[in-house]
Formats: C-alpha cells, sequence, structure tokens
DNA sequence: TTATAAGATGAAAACGTTTCCATCGGGTTT
DNA sequence: AAACCCGATGGAAACGTTTTCATCTTATAA
C-alpha cells in the first residue's frame, strides 16, 4: 500500500475503493498512526493552526474575565474543525504588526483572530497588504475591507441609558474607555440616542473618558486621586445615574459610592461573571462573548477554506439586577 | 551562498567566518528572510511549540481568574525563548490522555505543561511511557518520577489556620475542594499542624468536602441547598472561623455569612485579584501564581533542550485583608 | 475482439529546512 | 617540499507528507 493511498485515506477518502478504505481503517485503528501535522503543512501549506496575538501594554485585559470567556469559546469552536490556537503576545508596542510579520514569514499559521481594534490598525494593514486570512472582534471605521464580529455597541448604549432614565435620572454620567475607540463612540452614539428620546439635553460634561481600572484594584481608602476626583464631579454635576462602558470599571464605580455613601444607579456592559457575584450585583449590557468568539473562529475557518465571509452583529440585552432595581418604583 | 551556510547562520553562528556572517546579516535585514518554521521542526524535530490542554470537565476552570494570570505569565516566559504555546482541551473526559497521544503522535510539539494534577493521573502515565517532555503544576503523591512545580500547601494550611487562632478561633471550619486532591490534603495537613501547636483539639466534623463553586456563582436569595446547609453546620458546630481552600469558594462564604447575618472571620486561599476588589476584601494566602508559571514554562524549556531539571516549591504569603483584620484587637 | 473510458492505485517530485559527509584552502609541523 | 590538520563552506540526503502525472484494472461500448 502506498504512502499516496493512505494520504488519500486521510484527506480525499471518496477517491478510495470500500475495499481499500476499510483495509486501511484497520490497521490504522490497530497501530494508531496519525499523519505528521508538520509535513503536512510544509507541503499542503494548511497547518490547522490559528494565532491570537494579544497587546502587550494591556496585558491586564488577559486578567480580566471578558478573555477567559472568549478564548474557551473560540478553542470549542476550533476544535470542532481539529483547528488549535497559539497565543502569544505583541513584541512591541509602537510597531504591533512585527509579531504578525514574524507569524507569516515563519509561514506557522493558517489565519489571525484580532482583538482590541485600534482606528487606523497597523495589523489589519499588514494582514490586509499579505493577503492573511483573518478576522476581527470589533471594527473601526474602515470595516469595509475585512471580517469582523460585534456585538451592536449603540443598541447597548441606548439600552443602558434608557433604562436609567426609566428609573427617572436626567443627569447621567457616561464613564468610558479611551474614546479614540470605535465601541465607545458607538456606545456614546446610544446614550445621545436615549436622551434624545427623553428629550433631555446632551450635555459633555457628563462623558468621562479614560482609564479608570484603577478604580477597582486600588482601594477608596487610600484616597486615590481618581476616588476624589470621580465624587467631586458626581457631587457638583449632581450626577443621578452612572453608565459605565465596562463592567470592571463598573464595579469600582460601586465601590466607590458606597465608600463615599452616595446612592445613584449603576449600569455595566458586558455581563461578566463578577457582575452577578458582587454586592450589590450589577445591571448590565450583556454582550454575547461566547457567541462572538464561536463566530469569529467559524468565520475565520471558512475564510481559511477559501469561502467568502459576512461580517455580523449581534445583539446585546439588558440584564436587570441589584444595582438599578433598588431604584424601581 | 549555500543553504547549508544560511542554515547555520540561524542554528551555529559561531561556525561562521566574521566575513560570511555580516554579509548573510546584510542580506537577511534587507529581505527580512526568516525561516520556515515547519520545514526546520520537520528536520530538526524541534518545534519550539508546547501544549497545554486543558480538562474538559472543568472548563469552568478558565473563566476563574488563576488561569488567565498564570496563563500571562508563562507565555512570557516561553516567548523569551521565542517558544508558542498552542491552548486546548482534553476531548474526552474519561480518557484524557488520548488528547496527548494525538499531539504525540502528530508531532506538533515539543513538550506539554500539565495543569490539575489528579492521583493516578492518566496522563502522567502515557507521557511518561513516551519519554515525551512536560512540567506539571502541582503534584501527586508519585511526584518522584516527573518535574513539577508547586507552592508549599503544607505552610499555606498552617498560616491560614494559625492567624484564626490569633484572633482567637477555636472552632475553625476548613471548606475544601475535593480532598482527593494532593493540594488540599497538604492544606490539611497545615491546619491540623497549626491546630496542634496550639494545643486545640482536631475535630474532623469541621472539615468539609467538595465543590462549592455554588457558593459563588449562585445568589443567597434563591436558597441553594448549600446554603442553608452550610449556615446550619455554622450555627450547629458553633464556627467562628473560616479557612477556604480557594478564594472563590471564600468569597462566597463571605456573601453567605452576610446575607445571614453571621460575623467571623473567613481566610482564603490564592489571592486572585478580585480577593482586594471585593467588599470586604479578602484576607488570603497568596500563591506565587505567576511565578509558579515561569518556573514551570523554564523548566519545560530546560527539559526540551535535553538538560536535567529539579522540582520546585515555592512558598506562599499571609496576606491580611479586612475580613479578619476586623477581628483584630 | 478491440477500443475507450472511468476508476483505482502507485511512482516520483516537491515543500524548505537540518544534518552528515566531503571538499577546499591555508597554516603548521616534519 | 611534503604531510598533516583545522576551519570554513558546499553537495546531497533526509524529514513525512501532498500533489501531479502515469499506469494499471475493469467495465462498457463499438
Amino acid at each position: 500500500m502506498s504512502t499516496t493511498t493512505i494520504s488519500r485515506y486521510f484527506n480525499h477518502p471518496e477517491k478510495l475503493s470500500d475495499k481499500t478504505r476499510e483495509k486501511i481503517r484497520k490497521v490504522i485503528t490497530k497501530y494508531g498512526f496519525v499523519p505528521n501535522e508538520l509535513a503536512r503543512g510544509l507541503r499542503s501549506k494548511r497547518k490547522n493552526l490559528v494565532a491570537i496575538i494579544l497587546e502587550k501594554d494591556r496585558q491586564v485585559f488577559l486578567s480580566f474575565p471578558y478573555f477567559s470567556i472568549f478564548s474557551a469559546s473560540l478553542l470549542n469552536r476550533l476544535s470542532q474543525d481539529k483547528m488549535y490556537m497559539i497565543t502569544t503576545f505583541e513584541e512591541s508596542e509602537k510597531k504591533p504588526h512585527i509579531t504578525y510579520r514574524g507569524f507569516v514569514q515563519k509561514n506557522l499559521v493558517d489565519g489571525f483572530i484580532v482583538m482590541g481594534m485600534r482606528e487606523d490598525d497597523k495589523r489589519i494593514k499588514f494582514l490586509l497588504e499579505h493577503n492573511e486570512h483573518f478576522v476581527t472582534i470589533g471594527r473601526n471605521r474602515k470595516a469595509k475591507n475585512y471580517t469582523w464580529v460585534d456585538c451592536d455597541n449603540v443598541q447597548g448604549g441606548f439600552l443602558a441609558t434608557n433604562h436609567l432614565i426609566s428609573l427617572g435620572c436626567k443627569r447621567i454620567l457616561m464613564l468610558g474607555g479611551y474614546m479614540d475607540n470605535y465601541d465607545m463612540m458607538m456606545r456614546l452614539e446610544g446614550y445621545k440616542n436615549a436622551l434624545e428620546g427623553a428629550g433631555i439635553n446632551y450635555n459633555d460634561k457628563l462623558i468621562l473618558a479614560g482609564d479608570f481600572t484603577s478604580l477597582v484594584l486600588d482601594h477608596p481608602d487610600q484616597r486615590f486621586a481618581s476616588y476624589d476626583e470621580l465624587k467631586k464631579i458626581i457631587v457638583e454635576q449632581r450626577i443621578d445615574g452612572v453608565f459605565c462602558t465596562s463592567d470592571v470599571s463598573a464595579l469600582g464605580m460601586l465601590k466607590l459610592l458606597k465608600y463615599k455613601k452616595i446612592d445613584i444607579p449603576v449600569v455595566g456592559f458586558d455581563d461578566i461573571p463578577l457582575a452577578m457575584m458582587y454586592d450589590p450585583t450589577l445591571t448590565t449590557i450583556k454582550q454575547p462573548i461566547k457567541k462572538i468568539a464561536e463566530k469569529a473562529g467559524e468565520k475565520l475557518i471558512e475564510k481559511i477554506n477559501g469561502n467568502g465571509v459576512q461580517s455580523e452583529e449581534l445583539p446585546v440585552e439588558l440584564i436587570i439586577r441589584e444595582s438599578t432595581s433598588k431604584f424601581m418604583k
């Protein structure tokens, strides 16, 4: 029996006669033969491997729950097609694409999952130029040229804000991440839509952008700047409700409000497991993280297989918990 | 210039003359040549790839903070030596080793990191039989034949219990995971040591084994069995302090105590980020997760490079926070 | 019976490296 | 000057597949 025939058994079994196929099957199961992936990849170019390259400057990202859930779901989806995933970090903060170039040149993977989209993203530019397969989680303004999976951020911002309005809030603080982030811009749009629907004037003094991770990781007793500054804004602007664009910052906000003895409703975004573990449990906009991961994996596989793929926006959902429910009449 | 010479440039540069080396360097940097990893691996057997295969039946594991921190540190260490990591799940719960066999036969990786050690571990048996390189996180009773990295669980159990004793506790509940787990057995030993040192009799009615994840994920208002059962035990046994063998269960315990209005000190184990975010912040035994991961990566690389490697036990540390400090005199 | 086609199988080249062995040139020893 | 050695380089085989192309077998049609 020639190697060619064995190869066909694995790759084009329909081209073998029933007799031969059965004979090979027996021997294979008896001796447990498995083709060498490297040799296979070397010749056929198909490696059954994808890479996810995480941002160097935001490694803390990995320690947040979002990524754990995301990667578990992605892994599950990939393994359905016998694909594996390599995880690594960008080597350079300024030139994030060089790690991608390394992977492309080494010829180690079939495609990439790209997270944490930026405006004018060098990684995307590189991957497009080199005709590599990839799918992004989230998108940016130029989202025409590539395949992305994202949630409906506008709707998320709307639902959160509208919920606060329904509780009687009129001066709603939006505590955001960096506003150059497309996600954040979309959520802000939803926020504005909700205000407009309720006839409330938009006031950009109520929009706070930046990194509020320290809200969560620091302890309010230590009186870090952000705690006191935020309290001041809340009092001076007579804030009566808060929409945080991530659960992590929302939890920090809850901690701050508790310590500063301010009692106003808070809505988060993401629905990480911790949201239902905290005290009070957190009202939030649930992103379908698992589904996003699965879709992304699926679309990437489709692309690698040479098929055309559509981008997709997934719906979000308002999950009402104690951080707002206690303000309901 | 022959391919042989180029190959030498990458693998044994010292064998080239300065002149040749410099000439190659120039061309390489100009055209950005990178050797094809697959071809390299095919011939040399060295793939620069390791695998970490997660337990199928405990996928929730991945969503807990421990793993995020662990894998980030491991990734960092591996990338120092230009090694990459494949993450995937076991395919079968009953036969966890078959996924390992798949990887060995496919010839895709140089070695494995094995987490979640069990007594009589089929995976370890398989890897030893096949002379594969691997390092385990934690150990079991047969820890002689392989390289492991672990923390000092006995000391951890001792520190936690002793701290509670120093607060005046005499009837200390130990809320454990599964006791067939070697980690847990070691922590129990530390618990016993501390009692003995204080002249307190050991009482096995105060040891509770099992999966208390639901303590955290369920809400006490929903009155799941474990909440009421635990409360009953705490009252009937006149428990005056709790040592939980994981932070996750400790946080659940704090939630339970708050809702049942019982005020006793609690110590956890791990020091996940959430421990300092919760209210009250959690006193806990800090495992050097990052260091464990780095050491494991380092030792695996050493093994792959053909060097002998020693197992290593790392120290733990008591971190005192609000969940016990408020009981200090 | 022979020609033709279709299906099944095999031989050999190719993928891009590393490794083994041979060769070449120049310096040192005899 | 011959013999020897050593460092530097190159040629060719090898790694284990997939792919292309050729061949062989068998059934069908002329």
